[in-house]
DNA sequence: TTTGTTTTGCAACTAGGTTGCAAATGCCTA
DNA sequence: TAGGCATTTGCAACCTAGTTGCAAAACAAA
């Protein structure tokens, strides 16, 4: 585990550094998305804040992680996929809120429907954010 | 025009004020989506922002208008159809945001299509966002 | 017009995020 | 494996969007 993570950070091209490694775990072990203050608690309060922003920013640069929209307006991120790379992603999936726990999942296996435009209107990108009752919480 | 407003509040138990009037004849001559800067700037700086803000809140909490998530975590308002009311909101349509012109769209007559989820995920609600080149920037 | 209620503007505050810079850490090569 | 260069970190200061308390102004009802 921490092999897979020191090799994903050189693909990269990026210094193997205490905070990436700590923020990295924290994404493969959580099993749904991370917003910047879950970042700060589990950390320990190890790392500063601003350490905090910059790693996911430059996470985000490299494709390791991704952002989603959320209807309150608040940012997310988790992992992408391994197809995804610097400038380049590819998480077109839809993302799943749950009302109950909070907990927000990507659907990697949910396609994205195809949805037919007014004349004139060409889409280039669809994001998809659906809220309920995920399946830990179901009854 | 200004009749049709004074009774729009009227229906909501608000009490016509210059700012309420005025933000709402921003919304209704707009062709897309305001932001809070946008209301800010094209009602000529007359209104604080503090007002502006309380404004929109006390607007979307009777369901005069919604708002609309977006990729860059900004807030966006748009009229809300006749249906809508304190507290239900019918705003189920596909928003699409223009990447040339940066106009933000309600698509009330395209429908949000059903999305076959995982087993045990049980949606209420499903958020659409799309982006791409809208009709008056197309060629 | 008077009176009571609602709304506004101002100032002060909060939360989330960014920037500049010196000190600390990590990487590379001898 | 130590030394030197490049990258990253932590801190302080700053910025922007949004919120709150309160007195003054505007509005609605009588
Ligand atoms: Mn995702
Ligand atoms: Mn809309
Ligand atoms: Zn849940
Ligand atoms: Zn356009």
């Amino acid at each position: 585990m921490q092999k897979r993570i020191a090799e994903l950070l050189k693909k990269n091209q990026l210094s193997i550094t205490e905070s990436r490694k700590k923020i990295l775990e924290l994404f493969q072990s959580a099993n749904g998305a991370l917003a910047h203050a879950d970042i700060e608690k589990q950390s320990g309060e190890h790392f500063d804040r601003v350490t905090i922003y910059r790693t996911l920013q430059t996470f985000v640069e490299k494709g390791i992680i991704h952002t989603i929209p959320t209807a309150d307006n608040s940012v997310l991120y988790a992992l992408c996929k391994d197809e995804c790379s610097a400038g380049h992603h590819h998480d077109n999936h839809v993302h799943f809120i749950c009302d109950d726990c909070g907990t927000t999942y990507c659907l990697d296996h949910v396609d994205i429907p195809a949805i037919q435009l007014p004349i004139g209107f060409k889409a280039k990108q669809t994001d998809i954010v659906m809220s309920g009752v995920c399946k830990e919480c179901n009854v």
